[in-house]
DNA sequence: ATGAAAGCGCTAACAG
DNA sequence: CTGTTAGCGCTTTCAT
């Protein structure tokens, strides 16, 4: 019979004890406290066992009277596939996995589909705590998440005042873009971001939608943009913002293509991540638009990829912000204070930004 | 003060019941049988419930009840982190985890570290089955798994008689690279492999080693090409094999490195990975071969960043191959047989394999 | 060095 | 629709 077959457990601990005429606790501390017993015992027991197919103590009985899982639940708000899909999440989960690996921690994945609105892989998860890697704040799994009575700590979310978190300063961060695109002398540009809440809205996003934003950072991001722009004495309700459900380079193409569609005038093309602004670099080199020269583009991450691209961006420690998340879990101190790790983040100006193009209307105009 | 800090869990179903006056069972429906109780009874319940903190349902608990983890185990023998570094591992753990999604169950790293023989990880991990992916065959932590009573699939492992299988025909794949090559007229070639057993060999490999190597997949490649070569009455012993540890671009670059110093006349390298390729070609650059006007290079998988690259390789589809594994697993059928997943692999034929460039040794040689 | 007792928190018959 | 009974398999004081 197939090893893939077996179906219940053949032995149990306690089957064991009885069979060598000892106590359980004598078994038990065979596997558990070897020093608590004769080597002599100690070797009998271990034989009996692989001889009766004593696999060992049950992980789930142990776990239920140790009080411990021995792993750590992640919650992603995409599907869960989605998180290798995006070189970010993915220099996230390298960050979390190796913080738990030290840790000896197991990390498990939680299924948590975005689309039906099932909570019951949080209430399932067997976890000593949670890390949460940004998901809409008003996410029911992340709701479900706050209930359990485990330490929790979230990435990339707004303030929770219960919980620790981590992130980055995304306001600073995308300043940054925005300062140097000003200096550069763009005045006329566009927005291409990510999604900003559960409901999908790939295109034009208005003034309240994007305060309304449930996606912290793209909030922030938007926020901070508008603050920056309009203090350059520009319009914000003027700049278009196309958002972008689906985070992939073809939404990237997309969203810059319903852009310069709709204001073929811009100069320059911001994104709040570097998949998109890799898909819009794509698109415009479809339409024949030099880049920088015709149009400036920027990202935001500082992925692998768009270091080969030369974009210009603002690089976040991804993977340590995984390994911070994952620290701040395992050492869930008896700290009375929710802490905040903030990592810092660097301006990359690469080859995609340069001053805009005198345009006839810059000549001519009024 | 703050959630992360609880360490008791306030209530427990029991004390619910008494709170109510009702027993556990009622409460117990109230979460998993909502038709088995009265929608006001069951509005009761929860409200109290929330009122006294109670969490729902401790988890561990009713996995030992219920004896379901709700979750699938992942072994992968590379420190944890590695996954995330190899983009054919990325694409084997997004199928997984698409299929695990599928099947609403959680995805459980575990921390198999290959340094310490800390099998403990193994034990410790409540899930209903394990995916053991690419380990060598004498893993301690693989004997620790098909130890545990739990359906096991493997995949790229020798066949086990016990546990379910998923892999490609290896053999016949590279082969296809060896006939393409042969057929182009290389006899002279040298080989790049990736680590044959646990212990540490950054260099040639002998025959034995090569012979002896416990990961399945690298053994077969070799024993396929000899074969490949011998048939072209090449003789086998005579081609120089290079063998890395690690498995990265840089590795691949050094390992090419090695190979040219000693034998500067191949004509051709073979390397059992893209990534390994991908170092090969960095290495030919730096050395102003032309590649394939003098050196053809090849590889194995096929991950996007070697199509961008021209590579000749064999595509192997390594997100159908997570996603079978997930499958096969979730599926634990009351299948009497061990089933067996054999997904079927491409030669690409890139721009980095042309026929050998004419030498003066063939012009003038004996 | 070993054992007895006492649950960890929950669910699943089964009976009312 | 609700309650009673009976564990799931294990660890852990506390004695001996």
């Amino acid at each position: 019979m197939a090893r893939s077959m077996h179906v219940r457990r053949p032995a149990t601990l306690a089957s064991l004890a009885a069979e060598l005429g000892v106590s359980r606790t004598t078994v038990s501390n065979a596997y558990n406290r070897p020093d608590q017993l004769s080597p002599e015992l100690r070797r009998r027991v271990l034989e009996t066992a692989r001889r009766l197919g004593y696999p060992g103590p049950d992980p789930v009985a142990r776990s239920l009277r140790t009080r411990k899982a021995g792993a750590v639940g992640l919650l992603l708000t995409e599907n869960l596939s989605y998180a290798f899909r995006d070189p970010a999440a993915v220099g996230f989960l390298e960050g979390l996995a190796l913080a738990c690996e030290d840790a000896g921690q197991g990390l498990l994945l939680v299924p948590a589909n975005p689309e039906r609105e099932d909570v019951a892989a949080v209430h399932r998860a067997g976890v000593d705590g949670f890390v949460v890697y940004s998901v809409p704040d008003d996410d029911p799994h992340l709701a479900a998440v706050l209930e359990r009575p485990v330490p929790t700590v979230v990435c990339d979310q707004p303030e929770l005042d219960t919980v620790d978190r981590v992130g980055i300063d995304d306001r600073a961060a995308i300043t940054q873009i925005a300062s140097h695109l000003i200096e550069l002398g763009h005045r006329r540009v566009g927005v291409i971001c990510m999604r900003l809440a559960r409901d999908r809205n790939d295109g034009f996003v208005n003034a309240e939608r994007q305060h309304n934003a449930h996606f912290h950072v793209q909030r922030a991001r938007l926020e901070a943009l508008a603050t920056a722009f309009t203090s350059a004495n520009v319009d914000w309700t003027s700049i278009p913002v196309v958002e972008r459900f689906d985070h992939s380079i073809a939404s990237g193409a997309s969203a810059a293509a319903q852009l310069l569609d709709r204001d073929p005038q811009v100069t320059a093309l911001i994104c709040t991540s570097d998949i998109l602004a890799l898909g819009a670099l794509g698109e415009a080199r479809r339409r024949g638009l030099r880049v920088p020269q015709d149009l400036t583009i920027t990202g935001f991450d500082g992925i692998t990829e768009s270091e080969r691209a030369g974009l210009t961006t603002v690089r976040q420690p991804v993977l340590e912000k995984g390994r911070a998340a994952g620290k701040l879990l395992v050492n869930a101190a008896d700290h009375h204070q929710p802490r905040t790790v903030t990592l810092s983040t660097e301006l990359v100006i690469g080859t995609t930004s340069a001053p805009p193009r005198i345009t006839e209307e810059r000549w001519f105009g009024p």
